[in-house]
DNA sequence: AATGCATATTTCACTGGTGAAATAAAATGA
DNA sequence: TCATTTTATTTCACCAGTGAAATATGCATT
């Protein structure tokens, strides 16, 4: 079954809900489109990640280290850039050590601390991986002009501003 | 830490990606922007249902229940909708029944099937609980013109069409 | 009616994410 | 300096999703 079916039910279900509750705002197929979206672009990733025996979360990880100047992070940190939580980072990192696309090792600073660093192994598979994304990235922005692609953009933007306010309010508006 | 900041990490992640591999086409970062703003979507909805002891796809289930004009749906029917597995709907709908929020027995026509229905409880907690979600949907649009909404709907839809397209390529093109 | 294929649901084993608590080291400050 | 608090990571127990296989029924063809 494919995205567009699965929006057309999407669709569906809201016609059936309104007839009921007459009042649902326009928005909720928005809200809803957007996760299936997600949905859809996450399979993707993994789809192409599979064959090499990585997930997206290790992936994100890997790419956050090979993006430093110097390679090196804190699992603390990577999870700043990557959207993973403190608790993953242990089992992501135990994996690729075992993969051998990073090591790890203790601070010297801070003790505390974990120091991350990606291998040259882990860099060329970056590289080598990165670029095979690219045509299927292009083709998901098919039939977008300049306006269309930065419209897009600016909205989605806009409705990340919108979603920070609301994050974490204890109480709803009335 | 919000969705803006964990939007900006990622704009700055994707800056140190592209030092190493300029040729990272334009389109990741709204890619993985709409993989942010779904789960910030996803966790406010989880935050609202929270205090109900309901997840969100014990939420889209009921609610799809509720859609129907009868009440009524089976386990494969409502994964169609709701984009669950089958696999999921056996747990789920323990969960719903055990709640008194659905009722499930076998179907008179087809034995192979089985039969889910809302429950009158479960259509007033419907009832109850959908318009509570109306007021924190409007924010998530505010200040969105009407051009605004329909842009978006139409790039998204745009969008989901290409993914659609793409879905399941065994080969990527070259 | 008997065989084989298709459909619908469930079970099971496994993977992945999460909050709460444990551990350890640094920072603060009386 | 010693107690307290804060920061960083890990461990643990639990919840949720998935593919493969099991189960059971229906359907079609001979």
């Amino acid at each position: 079954m494919s995205l567009i079916d699965r929006i057309k039910m999407l669709d569906e279900g809201v016609v059936g809900v309104r007839k009921l509750v007459p009042s649902v705002p326009t928005g909720v197929e928005m809200c809803r489109m957007l996760v299936l979206i997600s949905e859809s672009l996450q399979a993707e990733l993994e789809h192409k990640l599979r064959p090499h025996k990585l997930n997206d979360s290790e992936f994100r990880t890997l790419i956050t280290l090979f993006s430093r100047p110097d390679g090196t992070s804190t699992p603390g940190e990577v999870c700043l850039f990557t959207s993973l939580g403190t608790t993953n980072m242990t089992r992501i990192a135990n994996a690729l050590v075992k993969r051998g696309l990073i090591t790890r090792g203790p601070s010297a600073e801070d003790r505390r601390r974990v120091v991350m660093q990606i291998t040259p192994a882990g860099k060329r598979f970056v590289q080598k991986m990165l670029p095979t994304m690219f045509p299927r990235l292009k083709c998901i922005f098919e039939g977008f002009s300049k306006a269309d692609r930065s419209s897009l953009n600016r909205l989605l933007r806009k409705l990340a501003h919108n979603l920070s306010q609301l994050e974490h309010t204890a109480g709803e508006p009335p």
